[in-house]
DNA sequence: ACGAACAGTTGAATCGTTTCATTGTTACGA
DNA sequence: TCGTAACAATGAAACGATTCAACTGTTCGT
């Protein structure tokens, strides 16, 4: 088993100094063209890889940013880590990732890892509540930019959806297409986004004298939890049933629209339309093709990635929290009853 | 701006030497009560984090495995993904995630970078041919398992699907509920998975003499492209349509759907019976539930991180090639007409 | 012919941890 | 009292790349 070259073994190799081979790595234009050309033989011949720990623990920061997502199942995520690799791949940097799946020892055992890794910067849309944590690391100089949450204070920098917005949106493309009966599903209420697309929710039905607006709590925010609040539903008496559903996520408004549509005696949209939130590719094909709530994901990643890249260049940045609009994508489970609204794709 | 605190600095503050500091950290047994509690107590109060690269520049490795996917915006390597997570997590080492995308040279950029992070091994799924780089790994001692492929020599440990037979089954599937004129979706026929899923549905099709099999090559694997080949599908005339598609993958299959029951003409599976491939949690909410081959993703994600895990312990293991047999799903979008065929979750 | 200016090259010091041979301390039986 | 375990703690030497002040030639102007 022969141990992998070191830049020594290369110096030996080429007949230099090991500050050489450096140069010739790091600052070719300060070394000879002949020069050069002998070391970059050595370094084929020998198969040398740099050794990324040494260069990091020289340098005393690794090339590296940390990226914690709440569940990377979930393909709005999955979106947004896509574009955030791209767009650290651009400046030389490489994302680490990691799934917090809403749990918040996990998120602190990222946190930690990427901590002993030196990440230049970290990404996070956080679990717990973990400002004290990220006060340190910014004291240590490592910046973070939460994600998908609004900070509060001044004390980051964020790229964030503007939720309530996205929930009242949501809510009143329910009602304006004439129901009145309608009902939020997701949960548990604790998750940052789900309390504000409902409070965003409740601000449409307010404008109606005549709207209620049910809450049922679900027990995550997968397509399996959507069954279970699905298969609740249909148990009941049809005159107890909402008119207009409105779902924290996609996945949950797939789940629950397996559930009803599986018994054949509810329709989508005639008897209970139904709007998610996200719109993920699968929307588009579902059942009944889902209606609802686009973010901008790709643009959430490469903005949080700039802003980073803000705060790591310059030592002393104002913090600045960039805010998403969400825009309403109607399709068949809303078509309203007064027209014939075609399906988008 | 604090430097971070090093062993040195604990050791200082604590008044031990660093070799001390490193013990308590290390194995805390060999270091007495009262020593290991000041220790203690001065890590927490400068906030010592043990820095990772200089761990790994002694230890001559990380504790790291690298994994290069094909596609993780496809369900299939999201779900396999997780449960490589999972299983190294289990053994104390992280994952670092590399997506190809099917692009040879991105796979290449993936390997280089794994090779200067000094992973301990590397789990792929291989777009190229890159065989001979992994020979050079292992000569250094980095071991490799390949995931969702064969491999051909007795070189590499292997995790895969039985994709001819996956093939196979779903042709089979069509023929049995009658249909003959069958059609193949996916693309480009340079993917091995593709190929084979091919290769088993022609198999399949010899075996009845009136059947054909019609190949249609789609760009890539995404619902976009099935949504491409759908479209031009529904501009045939009716009569030369196939009864029966078999899509490479759920993601063609559910862009093929949402073309065909654009167009409200045709039916599944009355008119044409449709089947894909990985059993992908959307599947079960499409327009029309998919029939789908499951393959088991998270077995095959533990898999590979145990033979991993053997190659890693013991210098000399003779290398395994574990093949998984995948599973028939029916759903509605192939339920037969003989029967009514209920929908299964 | 001398020194200045400059381009190339050198190699020791450094980063923070782990390892391990060595030293120091205590306890106990002979 | 001495010898010897057994146990704790020490600190110097790695690991491999980068940095930078110092050095060596070479060229050029006077």
């Amino acid at each position: 088993m022969n141990r992998t070259a070191s830049i020594k073994d290369v110096a030996n190799q080429a007949g230099v100094a090991v500050g050489t081979v450096s140069n010739v790595l790091n600052y070719p234009d300060r070394v000879s063209q002949r020069t050069k050309e002998r070391v970059l033989k050595a370094i084929d011949d020998l198969g040398f890889v740099r050794n990324d720990a040494a260069r990091q623990l020289r340098a005393g920061h690794s090339r590296t940013i940390g990226l914690i997502v709440l569940d990377v199942g979930n393909p709005f995520f999955t979106s947004l880590v896509r574009a955030a690799e791209d767009a650290a791949a651009l400046q030389g940097s490489a994302v680490l990732l990691g799934d917090s799946g809403h749990n918040e020892s996990r998120e602190s055992n990222y946190i930690d890892l990427f901590q002993e890794q030196r990440v230049q910067g970290l990404l996070i849309s956080p679990v717990g509540d973990v400002t004290a944590r990220l006060n340190v690391l910014r004291e240590r100089g490592v910046p973070t930019v939460l994600v998908d949450r609004l900070a509060d204070d001044a004390m980051f920098s964020s790229v964030s959806v503007d939720d309530d917005e996205g929930g009242y949106l949501a809510a009143r493309h329910l009602l304006d297409i004439g129901r009145r009966r309608l009902a939020f599903v997701g949960g548990p209420l604790s998750i940052h986004q789900v309390a504000d697309r409902l409070r965003g929710a409740q601000r449409a039905v307010k404008e109606e004298a005549d709207a209620t607006l049910e809450v049922l709590d679900s027990e995550g925010q997968s397509v399996l939890a959507g069954r279970c609040i699905g298969n609740r539903l249909v148990e009941r008496p049809a005159k107890n049933l909402p008119d207009g559903i409105f779902c924290a996520n996609d996945l949950l408004a797939l789940g629950v629209m397996q559930s009803l549509t599986m018994m054949h005696t509810l329709r989508i949209p005639e008897d209970i339309a139904l709007i998610g939130y996200d719109d993920i590719d699968f929307s588009v094909s579902a059942v009944v093709p889902l209606s609802s709530i686009r973010q901008p994901t790709e643009a959430i990643g490469r903005t949080a990635i700039e802003l980073l890249t803000e705060e790591l260049e310059s030592q002393q940045v104002r913090h600045r929290a960039v805010v998403f609009t969400p825009e309403l994508v109607v399709r068949q489970s809303t078509a309203g009853s007064e027209a014939g609204v075609k399906a988008s794709l």
